[in-house]
DNA sequence: CGCAAAGCTTATCTG
DNA sequence: AAGCTTTGCG
C-alpha cells in the first residue's frame, strides 16, 4: 500500500511499477492489470509505459477503470450468467427509465417515488453487493424506507433487476455486480482470471466500493500482488458507494503489506500545501503523514468576497485577465472549480463577455445529446433487440404511425407474456392491431431484421452510415434549418466520423484481435465521460467540479463558492462523516494549485430563480490568518483583525443597494471604505463609456461627479481612474460601472 | 397525432 | 431561470 499525500506523485509510481515489473522481472504484460479511476488516467499509463519501454508491450497491458475493464470481459463470458454477447449497457438516463416504467407498472405513484430517488438507492445497494432478496430481508434498509414513506423501493429493485435482465442489459452497477457474481459462480473463471490477473495494481484506492474491493480480493487471492496507491484525504466519493475503509482497513486484509508512504509534495508552493495541512488537520481518523514541500514559499492565498454570484464571476474573469497581462499566464494555465455543475453559468457568462476560452467539463457528453442518443439507439436496438429503452427512443422517430397507443399496448403485451417487445413485435399479427397499425409496426420490424442481416457481412461505420440513411434520421435532420437543427446535423456527422476512424484503428499486433463489431464500438461510448472527449491540452481557461479536478493540477486556482450550505453542501452536513468528506473536498481543491489560490465566495445568489443569501463557509476559519490577504480586490481597505468566528446571525446588507455598489468587489472583513454619500441626479442615464475620454467631467451614481484622469486596461476591460470631488480618486472599470458624462 | 401552452421540477458529487 | 412533462385542442 502506498500512502500517497496530494501532488507526491502516485501516478509516477504506479506506471514506473509496471514498467519495472515488465523490464526487471520479465511480468508478460498480459498479467497485468492495472486498474484506474478514469478512462484518461489509463489511457495516460498506457502511453507513459509504451513510451519507456517502446516495445509495444504496453498495448496488452489491461488497464482501464474498473468499469470499462469489467465490462470487456463480461462481454466475452456473458453466456456464463445468462446475457447476451451483445448486452447493452444502460447509462443513468436509461436506468432511470426502466425504474420509471416499473414504478408506473406497479401502479405506485411516481410523485412519492422518484425515479431519482429510488434508482439512487438501488444504486448503493448493489455497490454494497446487496440483491433485492437481501434488500427486502434487510430491517434497518426497511425502516429507513418505510420511514421515508417509500416501503415499496425493495419491491421495484427486484423488478428493475428483471427488467434489466429481460432486456439483456446491465447499468454501471452491474458491471461490478455481475462480475463479482461470475467469478463467484463460475469456479473456472474465477481460476482463469486469477491466473492471468498475477500482479495488480489500483489507482486511487480511497474511492473505491464494497464491491470493487471483494472483486479485488477474489482476483488476488491466488498471487497476493495486490499494490494499492491512495490518498485518505482525498476520499470524495462516498456518494458513490466508496468506503474510506477500504483504505484504512488495507493493513488487515492482506498478509505481509508493506506501506510506504509519499509525503514529499512536488506540486505546490509552501503557503497552498500548509493551509491545506491546516485545514485536513481538522478531521478524526486519519492515516498519519506529514506533507511537506521544497518549493518556494509562494504567495498568500487570496481570500475575496463579492456581493452576487454574478460578481463572483467578474471577478474571477477580470482577475484572469490581469494575471495574464501581468505574470504572462496563459488560458489553460487556470481553473474555476466548484461545488455544484449550476454554479459554472455566472463565470461562463463573464469569460464570455472578456471574451476568454474556456472549457466546461461535466455538462452532459457528446453521447448524451438527443440526437446522438437516437442513433445510437438504433444501433443499439440492431445490436440487442431485447433492448427495450432503446426500442422506446425510435419506434416512432422518424415519425412513422405508431403512437402513443401503439407503444402502450405492445409493452403491456411483453409485461403480460413475461418476454421482450421485439417477441411480441415478431408475432405483432396475433395481436389485433388495426390494419393501419399493422403495416406500420411490419414494417418496422422488417426494417430491423434487414439492419441485423448487415450485422456480419458489414463493419460498424458501413452499418451506421446505412441506418442513418434508410430510417431517414440524417434526412430529418438536414431538412431542420435553424441554428440547432444544423448543429444536430453535423453532431450525426461527427458521430459517424467517429465509427468511422474507430473501425479503421489499428488492431492489436500479438494475442489478442481487437473487436471491431458494432457491439464492441456500442459498449465503450456508454463508458466515456465528458472529459474523454476534451482536450486537456487546449488552451482555455477550464471550469469543472472540485471532482472532477481530482487528480489534476493548474498553475492558478480559483477555489469559488465557498460559502454554508454550498461548501459544505446543504446535503452533507448532517453527520460528521458527511462533513469530514466535505473538509477532504476542500483540501482536494486547495492542493490543486501550483502556485497561486483564489478562494472566492457571495453573498447572495440565485437558486431556482430566487435570490438566497449565505453566509461564508466554516471552513474558511480553519485557515489561519496569516496565511491570508484579505485585502487582494477592488477597494484599498486595510484588513482587520479576523474575528474567529463568524456571525451565525446574517449580518444584513445594507439597506439599499446603489447599482455600483452591487457591482463591486468587496474585501471580505470591513465591507466598503466609507463614501460621501451622492444623490444621483434627476434622470441619471449612463453614457456611452467608448466616447469616454481623459479630460471629461463625470458624474458616478455613488461617487458623484469627478474628474477622468487616465484610460487604461485593454479593449475587453476599459478602466478609467477618476479623480472624484469628495471620493478621492477611483479606479472605475466600465464595464461595469456607469458613468454619465457631464456635458460642460 | 402533432403542436403549443401551461405547469411542474430542479440543482451535490459520477463511471 | 431553464428544461422537461403534461394537458388541451384542432
Amino acid at each position: 500500500m502506498i500512502v500517497a499525500g496530494a501532488g507526491s506523485g502516485k501516478t509516477k509510481v504506479l506506471t514506473t511499477r509496471i514498467i519495472h515489473l515488465m523490464a526487471a522481472h520479465q511480468v508478460d504484460a498480459f498479467n497485468i492489470l492495472a486498474l484506474t479511476f478514469t478512462n484518461k488516467a489509463a489511457r495516460e499509463m498506457k502511453e507513459r509505459v509504451e513510451r519507456i519501454l517502446g516495445s509495444g508491450e504496453a498495448r496488452n497491458l489491461y488497464i482501464g477503470t474498473f468499469h470499462s475493464v469489467f465490462a470487456r470481459i463480461l462481454r466475452f463470458e456473458a453466456d456464463k450468467i445468462g446475457y447476451p454477447k451483445h448486452f447493452t449497457i444502460y447509462d443513468t438516463d436509461d436506468a432511470k427509465s426502466v425504474v420509471k416504467a416499473v414504478i408506473n407498472d406497479l401502479n405506485l405513484d411516481d410523485k412519492h417515488y422518484k425515479p431519482n430517488i429510488v434508482y439512487n438507492r438501488i444504486s448503493s445497494a448493489k455497490n454494497a453487493l446487496i440483491g433485492p432478496e437481501e434488500y427486502r430481508n434487510d430491517y434497518a434498509l426497511q425502516q429507513e424506507d418505510i420511514r421515508a414513506n417509500r416501503p415499496a423501493i425493495g419491491q421495484i429493485y427486484d423488478q428493475y433487476v428483471k427488467r434489466c435482465f429481460r432486456n439483456g442489459a446491465m447499468d454501471f452497477d452491474d458491471l461490478l455486480l455481475k462480475f463479482y457474481e461470475l467469478l463467484r459462480q463460475v469456479p473456472e473463471c474465477l481460476s482463469r482470471y486469477q491466473q492471468k490477473f498475477r500482479y495488480i495494481l489500483i489507482d486511487e484506492y480511497q474511492d473505491t466500493n464494497p464491491a470493487q474491493y471483494e472483486i479485488i480480493k477474489l482476483l488476488g487471492a491466488m498471487h497476493e500482488n495486490v499494490c494499492v496507491v491512495g490518498d485518505d484525504a482525498q476520499s470524495i466519493y462516498s456518494f458513490r458507494g466508496a468506503t474510506i475503509q477500504n483504505i484504512l482497513q488495507f493493513q488487515k486484509d492482506y498478509d505481509n503489506v508493506k506501506v510506504v508512504k509519499l509525503e514529499q509534495n512536488y506540486r505546490s508552493t509552501q503557503s497552498i500545501l500548509e493551509v491545506a495541512n491546516e485545514v485536513i488537520r481538522n478531521n478524526k481518523g486519519q492515516i498519519e503523514k506529514v506533507l511537506f514541500t521544497e518549493n518556494p514559499e509562494g504567495e498568500k492565498i487570496r481570500l475575496v468576497r463579492t456581493m452576487t454570484d454574478n460578481d463572483e464571476g467578474k471577478f474571477v474573469a477580470d482577475s484572469i485577465q490581469e494575471q495574464k497581462l501581468r505574470h504572462h499566464f496563459a488560458n489553460k494555465d487556470f481553473a474555476i472549480l466548484y461545488r455544484t455543475n449550476a454554479q459554472s453559468r455566472a463565470f461562463e457568462e463573464s469569460l464570455r463577455r472578456m471574451g476568454i476560452p474556456y472549457t466546461i467539463y461535466g455538462g452532459i457528453s457528446f453521447y448524451q445529446r438527443k440526437e446522438i442518443k437516437d442513433m445510437v439507439a438504433y444501433l443499439r436496438f440492431t445490436v440487442n433487440p431485447r433492448d427495450e429503452e432503446a426500442l422506446k427512443r425510435i419506434i416512432n422517430y422518424p415519425v412513422r404511425g405508431i403512437g402513443k397507443t401503439t407503444l402502450d399496448k405492445l409493452l403491456l403485451l411483453s409485461n403480460e407474456k413475461d418476454c421482450s417487445t421485439w417477441d411480441i413485435l415478431l408475432n405483432v399479427r396475433e395481436h389485433g392491431f388495426r390494419a393501419g397499425t399493422l403495416t406500420a409496426l411490419e414494417d418496422f420490424v422488417t426494417m430491423i431484421r434487414s439492419f441485423a442481416s448487415m450485422l456480419e457481412k458489414s463493419n460498424a461505420y458501413d452499418l451506421a452510415f446505412h441506418v442513418g440513411k434508410q430510417t431517414g434520421l440524417v434526412k430529418e435532420l438536414f431538412n431542420d434549418k435553424s441554428t440547432e437543427g444544423m448543429q444536430r446535423y453535423e453532431n450525426i456527422q461527427e458521430l459517424l466520423n467517429s465509427i468511422k476512424e474507430w473501425t479503421e484503428s489499428p488492431d492489436n499486433d500479438e494475442g489478442e484481435l481487437v473487436d471491431k463489431s458494432l457491439g464492441a464500438y456500442l459498449q465503450q461510448i456508454t463508458l466515456l465521460t465528458d472529459a474523454d472527449e476534451k482536450d486537456v491540452d487546449a488552451d482555455t481557461v477550464k471550469l469543472m467540479t472540485i471532482h472532477a479536478a481530482k487528480g489534476l493540477e493548474f498553475s492558478c486556482v480559483f477555489a469559488a463558492g465557498l460559502e454554508e450550505l454550498l461548501f459544505p453542501n446543504a446535503m452533507a452536513i448532517n453527520t460528521r462523516e458527511e462533513l469530514e468528506e466535505e473538509r477532504r473536498l476542500f483540501y482536494v481543491v486547495i492542493t490543486r494549485a501550483k502556485q497561486k489560490l483564489w478562494i472566492t465566495y457571495a453573498n447572495t445568489r440565485y437558486r431556482f430563480g430566487q435570490l438566497v443569501q449565505n453566509e461564508p463557509s466554516r471552513f474558511l476559519d480553519e485557515i489561519p490568518e496569516s496565511y491570508l490577504d484579505r485585502s487582494f480586490a477592488g477597494t484599498k481597505t486595510t484588513p482587520t483583525r479576523h474575528s474567529s468566528k463568524w456571525s451565525t446571525n446574517y449580518e444584513p446588507r445594507p439597506q439599499q443597494r446603489t447599482t455600483s455598489e452591487k457591482l463591486s468587489y468587496m474585501a471580505p472583513k470591513p465591507p466598503v471604505a466609507r463614501v460621501v454619500e451622492h444623490k444621483p441626479s434627476e434622470g441619471f442615464t449612463p453614457s456611452d463609456m467608448t466616447e469616454l475620454e481623459v479630460g471629461h467631467r463625470v458624474e458616478h451614481q455613488k461617487f458623484g461627479y469627478g474628474e477622468v484622469i487616465k484610460l487604461e486596461g485593454s479593449a475587453h476591460n476599459p478602466v478609467a481612474t477618476v479623480q472624484f470631488e469628495h471620493n478621492g480618486e477611483k479606479k472605475i472599470m466600465l464595464n461595469y460601472a456607469r458613468l454619465r458624462i457631464v456635458k460642460s
